[in-house]
RNA sequence: GGCACCGUCGCCAAGUUGGUAAGGCAAGGGACUGCAAAUCCCUCAUACCCCGGUUCGAAUCCGGGCGGUGCCUCCA
C-alpha cells in the first residue's frame, strides 16, 4: 500500500508523491486571532498535527508551516469594541490559543509566521501581480482581477457565472468586477496606526488571502506538497490563494489540497452567528484535552463530526484504557525486572500504517491500535514473557504517540485525569480517601455489609472503587 | 438556483476504483473477585434510507426519489 490522500483539487485519492523524495512541505491555514479557539479550530489543528506526526514517523523530513492571521477586519473591529489596540488583542489571543493547543497535544509548526511580520513580502507579491496585469490599484485599494486568471474556480469547482449571484460590492469598494477580491485595503479614517503600513498604493493593510500566498512562498517555495485547512476555506480563501500565487509564479501552488470536515453541535454547524460554538477554553475546564483529541480522531478527518457529551465520554474511556494498559504493563515489567531493549512489532506497525496511509484513516488506525492493547492486556493477564510484553507495550506506546495520544507518564496522567473529573463533579478526594479507609477497616473485620454500604455510598457520588493487591484505588465515573 | 457532501446494528463509526458487513460504547454469558471494578474470553447487522438499473456478484457503480448538512458573504 502506498500513502494516499484525498486531493480536493482532483476530487480523488491520489498517491502522495512529494516534490523531493523523502521530504514534505506542509502549509496549514491557521487561526485568525480575534477570539478564543473553539472545537472547530481544534479539529483542523489535530487533523493536520496528525498528518505531520504520521509523515515524520513514516520517514519523511517534514517542514510544517502554520500561520497566525493577526491583522484582519474582525480583529480591528473587536479591538475597537474593546478599546484595545488590535496588535495587543491579537497577541493576547495567540498566547491563549497556544495554551489550548498544548492541552490537546498539538505540536508547534516548524514555522509559525504572523501576517504582520510579512508585510514586505506581501507588498512585493502584490506589486508583481499588478505588473503582470492580474491586479489593479484603485483609490488606495488593490484588487485581484479574477477574470484575468482563467483557472479561477478549479479548486472549488465553481464557474464564474455561478459565483456572480453571491458576489457583491461593498459600499466604498472600488472593484471593477464584483468577483474581484482585495489584495490591499486602504487604511480607513480612525483605524489605528499599528495596523497601517506604507505601500506604493498608499497606507493600508493586506487582504486576508494574500498573506498565505506570501508566507507559504517564503517558507516552502513556489510549489510545495500539501496545503491544508477547513472545508470552508476552499472557497474563497484557497481559491484566491491559488489565483494569486499561480498568477504571480506561473507554477502550481500546492500539489495536494487537504480539507477537514466541520464539527457540528447538535448536528448543526457550529458558528458564531448560531451562538452554538464551544470554545476550547470552556471544554478544557471539563474534559481532559487528550480526550477531546481522541474524540476528534474517532471520525475520519474529512467527515463531519458531531460534538456530544457521550461521544467525548467514549473517547475519554479510550484514553483511560490506553493509560491503564500502559501503567499495568510498566508495573509488570518493573516487577519482572525487565531491562532489555524492546523490539517494535512489525505486524502491528504495518496494520497501523495501512490504516493511516489510506488518507489518514485515524478511526481505523485507532481500532487496529486498540487490538494491540487488547493483546497486551491478555499477555500480562497470562503472565507472559517480559520481552514479549515489552515489545507490545513499546509498540503500543509508539503508535499511540503518532496520533499524539498516551504521551504522558501513565500513573501521572491517571492521577491528573482523576483530579479533573473529581473537580468537575465536585468530589472531595480527601473525603473519598477517608471513606476508603473506613471501608478497609470494615473489610478487615469481615463486616462486608458495611464495606458494601460504603462502596454504594461512593458509587452514588460517581466514585468507583477498585480493590487491588496494593490497596484500594478509585476512579470517577463520567 | 449553482456547487459539494451525508444517510451502515440501540448509540458512535470504518468500509464506497464491486466479491460477499472492522472496531468502540451499550447489552447478555463466562473467567477473575468476599461483593465489585479493571482486565481477558465468548455472543450480538442474511444486512448497509427507499425504488429501479448495470453485473455472475453492489453498502460500494448508474438513474430516480426521500431525509439531513455545508459552501456560494467573515468562518476551521
Amino acid at each position: 500500500m502506498a500513502l494516499r490522500f484525498f486531493n480536493t483539487l482532483t476530487s480523488e485519492k491520489q498517491e502522495f508523491k512529494p516534490l523531493v523524495p523523502g521530504r514534505a512541505g506542509v502549509y496549514v491555514c491557521g487561526i485568525t486571532v480575534y477570539d478564543l479557539a473553539h472545537i472547530g479550530h481544534a479539529r483542523f489543528l489535530v487533523a493536520f498535527d496528525v498528518l505531520v506526526r504520521f509523515l515524520r514517523w513514516d520517514g519523511f523530513q517534514v517542514t510544517s508551516v502554520r500561520n497566525w492571521t493577526d491583522v484582519d477586519d474582525k480583529i480591528i473591529q473587536r479591538a475597537q469594541e474593546r478599546g484595545e489596540d488590535p496588535r495587543a488583542l491579537s497577541e493576547r489571543f495567540i498566547a491563549a490559543c497556544q495554551d489550548d493547543m498544548r492541552a490537546i497535544g498539538v505540536l508547534s509548526a516548524d514555522v509559525e509566521p504572523k501576517a504582520t511580520e510579512h508585510i514586505p513580502e506581501m507588498r512585493a507579491l502584490i506589486a508583481r501581480l499588478i505588473e503582470k496585469g492580474f491586479a489593479y490599484a484603485a483609490k488606495g485599494d488593490v484588487y485581484f482581477a479574477v477574470r484575468s486568471f482563467p483557472e479561477y474556480g478549479k479548486l472549488s469547482k465553481r464557474k464564474l457565472d455561478d459565483l456572480l449571484s453571491g458576489a457583491r460590492v461593498e459600499p466604498g469598494e472600488q472593484k471593477r468586477d464584483p468577483l474581484d477580491f482585495a489584495l490591499w485595503k486602504a487604511t480607513k479614517p480612525g483605524e489605528p496606526e499599528s495596523v497601517s503600513w506604507e505601500s506604493p498604493w498608499g497606507k493600508g493593510r493586506p487582504g486576508w488571502h494574500v498573506e498565505c500566498s506570501a508566507m507559504s512562498q517564503k517558507y516552502l517555495g513556489t510549489t510545495f506538497d500539501v496545503h491544508g485547512g477547513g472545508k470552508d476555506l476552499i472557497f474563497p480563501h484557497h481559491e484566491n490563494e491559488i489565483a494569486q500565487s499561480e498568477a504571480a509564479s506561473g507554477q502550481p501552488l500546492a500539489n495536494f489540497w487537504l480539507h477537514n470536515g466541520f464539527v457540528t453541535v447538535d448536528a448543526e454547524k457550529m458558528s458564531k452567528s448560531l451562538g452554538n460554538f464551544r470554545t476550547l477554553r470552556d471544554l478544557l475546564a471539563h474534559w481532559d484535552g487528550e480526550a477531546l483529541r481522541a474524540f476528534l480522531l474517532s471520525t475520519h478527518y474529512r467527515h463531519p463530526i458531531n460534538f456530544t457529551e457521550s461521544a467525548v465520554a467514549d473517547a475519554d474511556r479510550r484514553v483511560e484504557y490506553f493509560y491503564e494498559s500502559l501503567a499495568k504493563a510498566d508495573a509488570y515489567l518493573l516487577q519482572k525486572k525487565f531491562s532489555g531493549q524492546p523490539k517494535p512489532l512489525a505486524e502491528h506497525e504495518q496494520a497501523f500504517r495501512e490504516a493511516m496511509e489510506d488518507d489518514l484513516n485515524t478511526a481505523d488506525a485507532l481500532a487496529r491500535l486498540e487490538r494491540l492493547y487488547g493483546l497486551l492486556n491478555a499477555r500480562i493477564d497470562a503472565r507472559g514473557k517480559p520481552d514479549e510484553v515489552a515489545a507490545m507495550v513499546h509498540t503500543a506506546r509508539a503508535l499511540s504517540q503518532v496520533l499524539g495520544l498516551s504521551a504522558r507518564a501513565p500513573e501521572q496522567a491517571i492521577k491528573d485525569r482523576r483530579a479533573l473529573a473529581a473537580s468537575r463533579k465536585g468530589i472531595d478526594s480527601r473525603w473519598v480517601e477517608e471513606r476508603i479507609a473506613a471501608r478497609l477497616a470494615a473489610r478487615k473485620s469481615k463486616d462486608f455489609a458495611r464495606a458494601d454500604a460504603i462502596r454504594a455510598e461512593l458509587a452514588a457520588k460517581g466514585v468507583e472503587l477498585r480493590d487491588g493487591p496494593q490497596g484500594t484505588d478509585w476512579r470517577v465515573l463520567l
